[in-house]
DNA sequence: CTTAGGG
DNA sequence: CCCTAAG
């Protein structure tokens, strides 16, 4: 059993996707859960060979999948969902839950949906029923919500169309966000509290779908309304994106394959916006998630408009380079494993045209190096956080243009001693890099780099850790004197990251933290299950804090608070039904997790019974 | 190893 | 986040 998705790349930035099917009894068999299908991405490095997926990527896209998994039961949700925040939605709010039949998609990518589907299934058995289970126990709310909302869309015009809160603000957002009416400032809050950490792009588009794909957990940035309700996020949909949508969540899990090669396929083509965008057309499910014309000429336009400032420039690099980190350093580790290790210098020429090529977002210098006159970016990059832990790899990769620059930081490690771990190594290089050395480091990454900026304006096409933080094994840690290791770097708990343990704990319980992370923080490899006890510790601080006050001064005046009001209110309504609850024995809570109804089940109708 | 709680 | 005690 198993399922090839096989991505061919080449130069000419073209590339195809084809699944290969080999088996058909996935559906059949709940057993395969503990053995999965096996999804072998073939993913194309910047040298423009098929290389291997490693585990870790495996994994990740499993997590990927689960996500749209998870994304398909927000929009199927979205009526009872809306039923549960009828003073904010009704009036606009229109759920396009019409099947997506209709849409063309070749044979080939049908069956892939059918097999992703079959995956997701198997990957979050659980949840799915659970939800399922929620969904038929409550089918009145759901029927009486929609009734309203099936009427036609007032304002065609897209996102601000739905946007009834007056108030941007997003603290106090009762539970709907509207992207377009926020300001550049307030749009930077929203960032923060989506992303943890701050931006300084001023660009409101870029802030706006960014934002929106961290809210969404997904690449789907067709909208800039967002209706929070509970825990969950439920885009406000219009027509226009409505063939968008039903993608989403029911196609998308076919897409993503696709768009999770994307990034590397980006990094290989050495073509111009345009091209790009037109090169992801063949795929026929591509091009039915580019049915929304508006978005891709949106999207074309905005990139052109834009002139790349300086500051615009590290941001991008920063957080771009931030969140595929992770999936770059495996690249050039399955790069590694599968014994490429010689990189045509005509990679070098490449690069150097590339760079010319997005001149606008990369602003490169010539540099000699090596004998070879290269454009590294003159932006200096210095990775804050999460060190590429496979430096040697990656100069591996370039041993003709970087030999020299593999040499001195090798010379530098030995200065240093041998006790230094490959994590240390990284901290020589943030530490005392000179800015030559790390400009020479990041030739290597510019590749990626470039291909990341360009990601940043092509994002539709990818999936996007919206977080960026997804799967990213690679934390940085220190040796503590007392032996111990320490977390180097506050990882701010994204909002997605606190909606998916708000999950988590509705589902299984508060205090079954292992299960929780194994199950739902899958993908969250750094987050351990101390951390989310304690930071449930802190959501319920915070709830039971802040929500009874609610006064009219500011809540909001503590930037560290950026918790949305619906959450902490779930927060609390879970905290109180599990203190009367307190403990269902361990069988019956997994029992009720996993087969559904149950006591445990009950978490979520007492939820709702208390939300309404 | 997992939880709970204090720091 | 870290650390530790307790199961």
């Amino acid at each position: 059993m198993g399922k090839v998705v096989e991505v061919e790349g080449n130069c000419d930035g073209k590339f195809k996707v084809t699944g290969l099917e080999k088996n058909n009894s996935v559906l059949y068999s709940p057993r395969h859960v503990a053995d999965p299908v096996v999804y072998k991405l073939v993913r194309v490095d910047g040298n423009g060979r098929l290389v291997p997926a490693t585990d870790d990527e495996l994994m990740e896209v499993e997590g990927l999948l689960e996500n749209e998994k998870r994304e398909t039961h927000f929009v199927a949700d979205t009526g009872q969902a809306l039923g549960c925040i009828s003073n904010e939605v009704l009036s606009s709010g229109m759920p396009q839950l019409e099947s997506s039949e209709g849409l063309s998609q070749s044979e080939k990518t049908k069956a892939d949906t059918e097999k992703l589907s079959a995956q997701c299934e198997e990957t979050v058995p659980c949840g799915a029923q659970s939800l399922s289970d929620d969904h038929a126990t409550q089918p009145g709310s759901v029927g009486e919500c929609l009734k309203p909302l099936d009427g036609p869309m007032q304002g065609g015009s897209s996102t601000s169309a739905g946007c009834i809160s007056s108030k941007p603000d997003f603290y106090k957002l009762e539970g709907e966000i509207c992207l377009d009416n926020l300001s550049i400032k307030e749009l930077h809050e929203v960032f923060k509290a989506t992303f943890g950490r701050a931006t300084t792009v001023k660009d409101k588009l870029w802030l706006k779908r960014r934002i929106a794909m961290g809210l969404t957990n997904s690449c789907d940035v067709s909208t800039t309304t967002f209706v929070i309700n509970d825990y969950k996020l439920v885009k406000k949909e219009n027509k226009d994106n409505a063939n968008y949508v039903n993608l989403a969540t029911g196609k998308e899990c076919s897409a993503v394959a696709v768009e999770y090669n994307g990034d590397v396929l980006n990094s290989l083509s050495q073509i111009d916006e345009h091209q790009t965008v037109s090169a992801m057309r063949p795929g026929s499910d591509v091009e039915n998630n580019f049915a929304n014309e508006d978005l891709a000429a949106d999207q074309r336009a905005a990139k052109r408009v834009r002139k790349p400032t300086k500051r615009y420039i590290e941001e991008l690099s920063e957080a771009e380079s931030k969140e595929y980190s992770g999936n770059s350093g495996r690249l050039l580790a399955s790069t590694k494993n599968i014994g490429i290790r010689s990189m045509p210098s005509k990679s070098h020429a490449r690069l150097a045209r590339n760079a010319s090529l997005e001149g606008r977002t990369v602003i490169t210098r010539l540099d000699s190096l090596g004998g070879f006159g290269i454009q590294v970016p003159c932006v200096y990059r210095v990775r804050r956080s999460r060190p590429r832990k496979n430096v040697m790899a990656l100069l591996k990769f370039h041993p003709s243009g970087t030999g020299m620059t593999a040499t001195f930081i090798k010379r530098g490690l030995d200065v240093h001693g041998s006790r230094m771990g490959n994590e240390s190594m990284n901290e020589v290089l943030e530490a005392k890099s000179t800015p030559e050395q790390t400009t020479h480091q990041f030739v290597a990454e510019s590749n990626k780099e470039k291909s990341s900026t360009d990601l940043g304006q092509n994002m539709e096409l990818k999936y996007v850790d919206p977080a960026g933080d997804t799967s990213d094994d690679n934390v940085v840690t220190v040796p503590t004197a007392k032996g111990g290791t320490r977390r180097k770097h506050h990882r701010a708990w994204t909002l997605s990251e606190v909606m998916k343990l708000v999950e988590g704990v509705s589902k299984y319980g508060a205090g079954r933290w292992s299960e929780i992370k194994r199950l739902a923080f899958a993908s969250y490899s750094y987050r351990t299950s101390v951390d989310l006890k304690d930071k449930w510790r802190n959501l319920l601080k915070a709830s039971f804090a802040q929500t009874p006050m609610d006064k009219g001064a500011n809540p909001r005046k503590h930037p560290l608070m950026p918790i949305p009001a619906p959450i902490l209110l779930r927060v609390r309504e879970l905290a109180e039904m599990q203190a009367q609850a307190p403990s269902p024995n361990l069988s019956a809570s997994k029992l009720s997790a996993c087969g559904g109804g149950g006591s445990g089940g009950s978490v979520n109708e007492t939820k709702q019974g208390g939300y309404l």
